[in-house]
RNA sequence: GGCCCGUUCAUCUAUCGGUUAGGAUACCUGGUUUUCAUCCAGGACAGAGGGGUUCGACUCCCCUACGGGCUACCA
């Protein structure tokens, strides 16, 4: 039985690279009919952060993704689910550690820690609490053993640290990398046990994943330099029978310069690293969502998958279900992915294309509504048809076409000073004669109209299409102009039409 | 600095010793749309460098370079 587990620290938002590793932990677990299990590791009182665990869920559950245990859940028979509300359970397996010989205590404050990796960096050695230099720190393997039970009994501050052999390859399998073999003298006696009674990551990370019986343990690659002490952990614990298989993800890397993708990097390059919006409740400060912006979640997730993972096929488009049966661990690339922004737009171009009109109507029309109080209801089905397969965002409906829902509010004077002459005024007026004096407003009975009074005066039709399309929308481009008339209908479009040549008559010089 | 991981077009990637190194995005050109933000066709663009191994290396090995990660009583 399959049981995998998502495992994130509360100490800010989930940004959009915790959302891949959530991803793919979810996708390997779904497709192989596994239990999907959500841990906060939330060890760190000093860097837990109100709202984050929420945030967390809340994003996820946006996504699609979607936990059988965990904190938020009633069900689930390991809880509980939050490290912090587990912390009684550690102390007696770092302990039994001690009395293993596999740990120790140490009593060294800031200070003795400061002094010893100075002085280790003074003679040019790497500044660790190690196999050599415990020997001259203060703990229980150098001091006498019933001044150790003195201090124990006084309740002294204490730490538990692994007692880490000396000179020892450590080597365990990746499914993403293959083996790898860390040597114990690049290591460091790591604290298990904080002295305040949590357990470091190392420690609550080994013994949750062993007592919820983890089977795969699918993280960020920052982990890799540490699972030769978990292998560790495992061993002395007596658990490496059980231990999980392990894989370490790439991480996503900014799209310009270098470096693993950031907080900050999000808002100054155009696009968000956080799913949903998140206002930090110290400094208030906002960072945009890709919710907010206008993705679509299963277009971010889509393109997030394919963010270092590819199938034989090339096959670029995937619904949840289908990422499900096409996921492969052993397919996810080993090397860093870089965030394209293009690429992103593109995914969302390619979900919005398949929205049915009926969903897109029932999304956009409480906003135009409050936008454009007298839009008609009644061609907002149609509207949506002659922008769809151009809008990249939902929003795109209204944002970059308003004129569907309303006369504009101004006109694009770059084009009109480029394409008006002393002429297109009078053929403006023309055309609004004869427009109004016909009964069919098909498309291609207004084409039928320009394309006649063009002949009668000996002209091309072409010239006065950016006229008529600047008058009615207020831009440059736009769905094809008849068809777009047709929608606006007759008195509509002579309306706006008439509008128009008034306005711009006022604003344009008189030489025109 | 030390250790670990990585390195195919600008970007995401396919390739698992023999290919004209394929696709997608972006870009350029042409065609539709006499608008464009869609669509269609075409184009340019890649195996970091150097050594091996091999009849033959993008693919395997080594070195170098570059990139990334880790190096806390943070995760």
């Amino acid at each position: 039985m399959v049981r995998v587990r998502f495992a994130p620290s509360p100490t800010g938002p989930l940004h959009i690279g915790g959302v891949r590793t959530a991803l793919y932990n979810y996708l390997f677990t779904k497709k192989n009919k596994g239990t999907f299990i959500l841990r906060i590791e939330d060890t760190d009182q000093k860097r837990y952060v109100p709202g984050a665990e929420q945030y967390i869920i809340d994003s996820l559950t946006w996504c699609g993704i979607t936990f059988d245990e965990g904190p938020h859940l009633s069900s689930g028979e390991y809880a509980p689910y939050r490290q912090s509300e587990r912390k009684g359970m550690y102390k007696q397996y770092a302990e039994d550690l001690v009395k293993k010989g596999f740990a120790y205590y140490a009593y060294d404050t800031d200070e003795d820690l400061d002094n010893m990796r100075k002085r280790l960096e003074m003679s040019k050695m790497l500044p660790k609490y190690d196999a050599v230099s415990r020997s001259s720190m203060v703990n229980s393997l150098t001091l006498p053993a019933d001044e150790v039970q003195k201090r124990l009994a006084a309740n002294e501050d204490v730490v538990i640290r692994l007692k880490l052999p000396r000179n020892e390859d450590v080597r365990f399998f990746d499914e993403i990398r293959g083996w790898v073999v860390i040597n114990t003298t690049q290591m460091d006696d790591k604290v298990l046990l904080k002295s305040d009674g949590m357990p470091t990551y190392h420690l609550a990370n080994v013994v949750d994943d062993y007592l919820m019986k983890i089977t795969h343990v699918i993280r960020g690659e920052e982990w890799l330099p540490s699972a030769p002490l978990h292998v560790l952990l495992y061993r002395y614990f007596g658990w490496e029978d059980q231990m999980p298989v392990f894989a370490h993800l790439p991480l996503l890397l900014k799209p310009d310069g270098n470096g693993k993708l950031s907080k900050r990097d999000g808002d100054r390059l155009g696009f968000p690293v956080f799913p949903l919006q998140w206002q930090d409740p110290i400094t208030h400060e906002i960072s945009s969502g890709y919710k907010e912006v206008g993705y679509e979640s299963a277009a971010v997730l889509n393109m997030l998958a394919l963010l270092g993972w590819h199938t034989a096929d090339n096959r670029e488009l995937f619904s949840l279900p289908e990422l499900i049966d096409a996921f492969e661990l052993s397919r996810v690339n080993k090397s860093g992915a870089k965030f394209d922004l293009q690429k992103a737009y593109w995914f969302n171009q390619q979900y919005v294309n398949k929205l049915p009109i009926e969903e897109i109507a029932d999304r956009i029309r409480p906003i135009v509504k409050e936008k454009y109080p007298k839009y008609n209801e009644h061609k907002l089905n149609d509207a949506i048809a002659l922008m769809k397969e151009k809008a990249v965002f939902v929003k795109d409906f209204f944002e970059k076409a308003p004129y569907l829902f309303h006369i504009p509010a101004a006109y694009d004077m770059d084009v009109i000073t480029k394409k008006w002459n002393a002429q297109t005024f009078e053929d403006l007026n023309n055309l609004l004669l004869a427009m109004q004096s016909i009964e069919d407003f098909s498309a291609i009975s207004i084409e039928n109209l320009v394309t006649n009074y063009a002949q009668k005066n000996n002209q091309k039709p072409t010239q006065y299409f950016q006229p008529l399309r600047i008058s009615l929308t207020g831009e440059a481009g736009g769905p094809p102009l008849f068809e777009l008339m047709n929608y606006l209908g007759k008195a509509e479009s002579c309306n706006r039409l008439s509008f128009a040549i008034n306005k711009l008559k006022n604003h344009l010089p008189s030489e025109l």
